[in-house]
DNA sequence: CTTAGGG
DNA sequence: CCCTAAG
């Protein structure tokens, strides 16, 4: 019998690689406990001062009448959101307690929400395609007040959104996304702030300042995200960041009104909505299916096995037995692979997961806060605080602001503001206040079927991680950078009196130098300026988004080590992958946690493995590699063996267990059928090693 | 670096 | 997928 096996499966025993064994290394995670702990409490920090941060803009001399304001851009100013219980960004100073309780509903759809229901159910109206794929959300707004309301307004103005997150809210399991930034939107940033100065633009709200990169995105963004991606066949967006570091977040108004506290703000709160949101995620969709516990299943199966030898027990006979079906040798080339796997994301449903693109670098919080409380408090800002004087003022800083204007066209909510002012301010003091912080860059990967609660833990848990990661300020006048922090604020061109067009505050990632961006297929020039554009690819597939690649000088850094095989295909697979910027090993210390993106096997990748495993037998990850997925560099020895695994586990169960894509029933008896033959064939060489019955 | 397993 | 112990 086992001759007759070997037979049929072309055992051919081991082969000696012929490859030289390629470095693979294992990356290895720092450990940061400590500083996490610390950033945690950093982001709580931020947190609260985002949550109540307002912009406040005064100008000298405020317009009276709304007409004049529309009219005349830099005429306006704002002093304070007007008091619409509605309106997120109430000056309130958020005490520890709101703000947490922000955090945790900020999400709001139209109203209220129901924990309980699907996502599917609620979002699935707007980002509905036939083929159920996909939800895009945008977060127009990470106002902790507002939360995603406004994003999912298609009504509502996208150019404040600067947070997007992707939810795949059908089938498909991929969701990826870092920063849904529009390839097009640095063009669309520009065009905004032109518009300001122009005096053309029509709404009022249309903020201009923001012309943070992130504004211009978040235009973009909203775009997309009133469509499924998966609906939108061909259509790719990416993120490129053209800098080295991709804002993260993004300050539209500076208010100066941040609240605060820090320290006081219980972050248990947070880092346990983070926490939860872990345990909630299903990342192992094969592992651990609902049904079928992978670990106790395992466990269970153990003791009847044998002691200690795994394979052993794997020997089942049952399976054994099996027929052993003639196994199709042929070997799907690289190439195959690489078209493929990319390809068919979709399938699972369940799966989460997220993933920020920047972290770990300590955060100073200090720094910002102090920035922000500063300016409250005084009104003057002599530091860091500009004002903006657009037309679209009041947008500018806060795409809250600039949304909810939008909503009550009626009355001029410029008018309303206007009135607000009180404060006009002779001297050459600048006073912003920010409204708002956009958070953007998340990756959320949602099932379905999840409640809105799990959604909020996963935007939770995004957003912690992120403002983890430490930040800075970055500002950008103009839609360029400003990058010499020792020039005053008048030689910047940042005065009370002087108009500027469009002057915006960043939060970028401390650590966003050290992650590692995305190759796209579509290399894009980005402009000199450091705006990170996101690139979103989607194929046929359900969407998947890989954040975001470094490019320099409109040349992406192909030749990147990292880089992973981006495979030619047209528009059927992934061309993104995430890629290391720079040759240089990444520094541990702030590269370190980042998970690496979920990619589902492809039914062609399945099948590579399978091939191959059928010939080389378990055990032999390093050749299976090198022999099928030689091509992948994101596919290691350790993820064919997992995927192994969760193969076996998969043909063992029930059809209707099975989550994700389904994998041909063919190749799974073979997946069976190969792994009792091997198992077989390892007992009969350690045999001593297990006592069977 | 590889394997093998648990998480 | 991650993390690790072992080899």
């Amino acid at each position: 019998m086992v001759a007759q096996k070997r037979i049929d499966y072309g055992f051919v025993g081991y082969q000696v690689p012929t490859k030289p064994r390629a470095a693979r290394s294992t990356r290895k995670r720092d450990t940061f406990q400590t500083r996490v702990e610390n950033n945690q409490m950093c982001a709580i920090d931020l947190l609260a001062t985002v949550a109540s941060g307002t912009l406040l803009q005064e100008k000298q001399n405020p317009i009276t009448s709304s007409d004049e304001l529309m009219k005349k851009d830099q005429r306006r100013f704002v002093k304070e959101e007007v008091q619409d219980g509605n309106k997120p960004f109430k000056a309130e100073l958020p005490d520890e307690a709101s703000c947490e309780k922000r955090l945790q509903h900020g999400f709001v759809k139209e109203g209220s929400v129901d924990m309980n229901k699907p996502l599917k159910a609620e979002l699935s109206d707007e980002g509905s395609s036939d083929r159920k794929c996909i939800s895009t959300l945008s977060l127009q707004e990470f106002d902790l007040n507002s939360g995603l309301k406004e994003s999912l307004r298609p009504e509502i103005d996208d150019r404040s959104c600067i947070a997007s997150i992707l939810t795949s809210s059908s089938c498909s399991e991929r969701l990826v996304t870092d920063t849904l930034l529009d390839v097009k939107s640095h063009s669309e940033m520009k065009n905004i702030t032109s518009k300001v100065e122009l005096g053309s633009s029509g709404f009022p709200d249309c903020s201009d300042c923001n012309l943070d990169v992130d504004v211009s995105i978040v235009k973009d963004g909203l775009r997309n995200s009133e469509m499924p991606i998966g609906a939108e066949t061909g259509t790719r967006c990416f993120k490129d960041p053209i800098d080295d570091k991709p804002p993260v977040l993004v300050v539209s108004d500076g208010n100066a009104k941040l609240s605060g506290h820090s320290d006081s703000i219980p972050r248990s709160s947070l880092l346990k909505g983070s926490e939860n949101v872990t345990v909630v995620s299903r990342d192992d969709d094969e592992n651990k299916s609902g049904c079928a516990h992978p670990s106790s299943k395992t466990k269970a199966f153990r003791p009847k096995t044998c002691i200690g030898d795994q394979r052993i027990r794997k020997r089942l006979a049952s399976k054994y037995r099996k027929v052993a079906r003639e196994s199709k040798h042929d070997t799907l080339s690289n190439n195959v692979l690489d078209r493929n796997f990319n390809t068919v994301q979709n399938g699972r449903k369940n799966s989460y997961s997220h993933q920020i693109s920047q972290m770990n670098i300590p955060f100073k919080k200090r720094k910002i806060f102090d920035c922000s409380a500063t300016s409250n408090s005084n009104g003057n800002i002599r530091s860091g605080r500009t004002y903006y004087s657009t037309k679209n003022d009041i947008n500018q800083g806060v795409s809250c602001s600039s949304s909810r204007i939008r909503k009550d066209p009626g009355k001029s909510s410029l008018e309303a503001y206007h009135h607000r002012s009180g404060l006009k301010s002779r001297d050459s003091h600048v006073k912003l206040r920010i409204k708002s912080f956009r958070v953007p860059e998340l990756f959320i990967e949602i099932p379905e079927t999840s409640t809105v609660a799990s959604l909020k833990k996963a935007v939770m848990e995004a957003v912690t991680t992120l403002l983890r990661g430490g930040l800075r300020v970055g500002m950008i006048l103009h839609g360029k950078k400003l990058r010499d922090d020792s020039k005053t604020l008048l030689q910047t061109g940042i005065s009370h009196d002087n108009e500027l067009d469009a002057l915006g505050f960043t939060l970028e990632s401390n650590a966003s130098q050290s992650l590692p961006l995305i190759c796209a297929k579509h290399s894009l020039n980005v402009p000199s300026g450091d705006m990170p554009i996101s690139l979103i690819g989607h194929s046929s597939s359900p969407a998947v988004v890989f954040p975001i690649q470094r490019i320099q000088g409109g040349k992406k850094l192909s030749d990147s080590k990292e880089l992973v095989t981006i495979p030619e295909m047209g528009s059927e697979g992934l061309d993104i992958l995430p890629v290391n910027q720079s040759h240089q090993k990444p520094k541990r210390t702030e590269i370190s946690q980042r998970r690496r993106i979920r990619r589902p096997f492809s039914v062609a990748e399945v099948e590579a493995l399978v091939e191959a495993v059928e010939r080389l037998g378990t055990g032999r990850w390093r050749d299976v590699k090198l022999r099928a997925f030689d091509d992948a560099k994101h596919r290691t020895y350790v993820d064919l063996k997992d995927k192994w695994k969760t193969l076996v586990h998969t043909a063992r169960i029930s059809p209707q267990q099975r989550r994700g894509e389904p994998v041909p029933q063919e190749l799974l008896d073979r997946v069976l059928t190969a792994h009792a033959y091997w198992s077989q064939q390892q007992l009969k060489h350690h045999p001593e090693t297990c006592l069977l019955l």
